[in-house]
DNA sequence: GTCTATATTGGGATAGAC
DNA sequence: GTCTATCCCAATATAGAC
């Protein structure tokens, strides 16, 4: 407890290293993001950087975990004033307005695809949550009769995650996209079919 | 026409080089794909392999285009034999046989994304065409009654695509998962709700 | 068309002082 | 905790000979 000063400025230096980092990426581009330039961000030496983080991969996946703890964290917060899967959208729509932020999720995740990357523990890690996270949701959602009986939780899941990974790509290519709409399509057509449309 | 030896033997060994291109990646990763490397698997210099395509970035997307060509001329050739869905279905099962070309479509995707980069045009291009076409056999569909009637054709295109990207890098990360089985998953979901299941 | 050699750059990481 | 200095490495691309 006699360090608490000391330990609280690190933790707030390493806030302000991830707030800083997005800024380099959305003004520079993920490519133009080395450790150089978040140093410069942030005020500090490459050397005084990597006193923080390790390496530049453990500091991007510190970034993404963030986000992960901030959403899931408003998402819970939010529990019952709309459904999972329009808080989900609204996760969606709201992360899409932060610049730099898509970017190195889809960059960061194509690069750990390799088994050896430093963040892809992290990305396994995150799928299997997600993916039983909304398992648990659809399962739920089909015992209320709100989502098709007919459908696999666990694949259903991946089909939504797979969905939204790949919007991100699309956006980043073409921002004028609406990844929210056509994610909601998706969650559209996991719904039961409408009412029989009076035959 | 009197060059026609000289002008094969380039066209052969530009098909020599793609096809070593996908063996290095398979083999070192796509991280490790160095010019050099690329050179070597061809028994090239470095100066010699760029004699053929200037930069890394152009020979890879010509192993993409290439491979694009080659679906596309395979579907159209069995054209009738089965549904355009069905083609697109073993289209993806085939290509997770070829180590390399899924890890490759990944990563270059996802640097593409750079308006700046040399790919750039290439996958703004790809989607625009895959867009269109996957549309148009949605609106067929629809009029043969094949597809649900309350879809709208480019939104279910443009899923369509990003669940079939997203679900390359899943794969990555995860290669058990079958891409195959989900993408049809997806498409099942397109077709009109079955027969009312007699209520 | 192909090679050798090299220019040039830029990056991540570390050693060691303060 | 933070900096300066530097190391070390790799990689792309080009120049110019054969």
């Amino acid at each position: 407890m006699a360090r608490r000063g000391a330990y609280a400025k690190g933790v707030a230096k390493r806030e302000e290293i991830l707030t800083a980092a997005l800024e380099v990426i959305a003004r520079e581009g993920y490519g133009g993001a080395s450790v150089r330039e978040l140093a410069d961000a942030v005020g500090l030496s490459q050397a005084g950087l990597l006193h923080y983080f390790g390496t530049k991969e453990e500091l991007f996946a510190a970034v993404l975990r963030k986000r992960d703890e901030t959403d899931l964290a408003r998402v819970e917060e939010r529990m019952g004033e709309s459904s999972t899967f329009e808080a989900f959208r609204q996760t969606i729509a709201r992360n899409a307005d932060v610049p730099g932020l898509i970017q190195l999720y889809v960059r960061l995740s194509a690069e750990a695809t390799d088994p050896e990357h430093p963040a892809h523990a992290f990305f396994a890690e995150r799928t299997r949550t997600f993916r039983e996270l909304v398992a648990g949701d659809l399962r739920r959602m089909q015992a209320a009769g709100t989502a098709r009986a007919d459908l696999d939780a666990e694949q259903a899941a991946m089909l939504i995650l797979a969905t939204a990974d790949g919007l991100q790509v699309q956006w980043l290519m073409d921002p004028t996209i609406d990844m929210a709409e056509h994610v909601s399509e998706l969650l559209r057509l996991l719904e039961p079919p409408a009412a029989p449309t009076e035959a």
